[in-house]
DNA sequence: TGTACATCAGTGAACGCGCGTTCACTGATGTAC
DNA sequence: TGTACATCAGTGAACGCGCGTTCACTGATGTAC
């Protein structure tokens, strides 16, 4: 067995990293494997050496961005640690709305940079889009604090993946960031970064440190 | 000058429309100028006589939304007759984040069907993109009241396109439907939907009749 | 320890295909007489 | 009114290019002896 385990395994998520940038920032019709091996630093036909398929690596890009980006890393890599008494909660909302997190166009989360795209993808990319998308209503179901509200329905056709007040600040804040990116008017693009900002620390009461 | 005006005008409709309809589906890349002119009852080498190049094609496509979909439009097309005494937002509302609006891949809202594809593209196509986002702004400020609230700095920034709080209820609708249409589980959309649904209706007060 | 061997990660040329765009043409139709 | 003409919308073959994938190969490295 020569070229040991552990050397094949590091390529591959070289490749699998470098496809998650490419992707992030070009789309995936977009980005040519060719391209995404020279980034990682080998040449074309390797590529199949690792998966069989251009469109079986853009579901495992995607995912990676879950096991790559904890909360906390979040916490530490876009937001001042000054901010000392606000609740985690709100530390994670302000730098997924952060200038940083838009401008960021191939680090920045696949929710973000990938969702009409993956809406015409396979089955594959969508179970991973799915992945991060219930890490993310995981995150913001976990700091909400529900007094009344007895699940609903809809909630539980989630199956426990988050409350229904969780599902529609996860879309909000998608949405705004979404919609940024897609506009050219970078004051329109705050604008919505800003109001969904508001409009979300308002309603948590995650504003109040 | 043969083949009058009208004419041309006529079929260069038609080709906008089809590509409306494809690029809505597929995506930027993944649509043909063949499939296009076909889908219009033309042939390939026609459509340089209408348009430069297929990117100046694209912003035309998510214009037309535009002028094709009033307001009022949507509630006659998407939402019962028999809902009488609610008001036009909220039949609004319930048209946008409406199972038929997810489920029409081709004549849906671009702004659903092609944000992270516009955020990639050119100049024209985002201002196409600005446009049809700022109809939809308007229509939801010109429904909220806004009691208190002085114009923040971010809502000014916008130079009246809306208020703060249609911004974010804005990018709550869009949110949702994108993130509805990435994901595989149509129960997990379904509770996107519906929790953007009642946030928006609870928070605006648009859902008593 | 040193050497021959087997494995398989990585190479790069080649294949088949389809794209956006160009171009010489055709033929339907408005206009001038 | 009827006819010859000019215009230009629409045709379809062709061009140049780059893509995803295949394949015969090379050579680095772990293993057996």
């Amino acid at each position: 067995m020569p070229y040991t385990r552990k050397h094949k395994q590091e390529t591959r998520e070289r490749i699998v990293n470098s496809a998650r940038r490419l992707f992030n920032r070009r789309g995936f019709t977009e980005v040519t494997i060719d391209q995404i091996m020279q980034h990682a630093g080998l040449t074309r036909g390797g590529f199949y050496k690792h998966f069989d398929t251009k469109e079986q690596l853009y579901s495992h890009a995607v995912r990676q961005f879950v096991c790559m980006e904890a909360p906390e890393r979040w916490q530490s890599k876009h937001v001042d640690r000054c901010a000392q008494g606000h609740t985690l909660a709100r530390m994670i909302v302000n730098a997924y709305l952060s200038r940083e997190h838009l401008d960021d166009r191939e680090g920045s989360c696949p929710l973000v940079a990938l969702p009409s795209d993956v809406a015409r993808g396979g089955k594959a990319v969508k179970a991973a889009f799915r992945q991060v998308l219930g890490k993310m209503v995981q995150v913001f179901a976990a700091n909400l604090v529900e007094p009344q509200a007895p699940p609903s329905l809809a909630a539980r056709a989630t199956d426990g993946q988050g409350s229904q007040r969780a599902l529609a600040l996860v879309a909000m804040c998608v949405g705004a960031m979404v919609v940024a990116r897609a506009v050219d008017d970078p004051r329109l693009g705050d604008a919505f970064r800003d109001a969904a900002r508001e409009h979300l620390l308002r309603s948590t009461g995650w504003g109040a440190s």
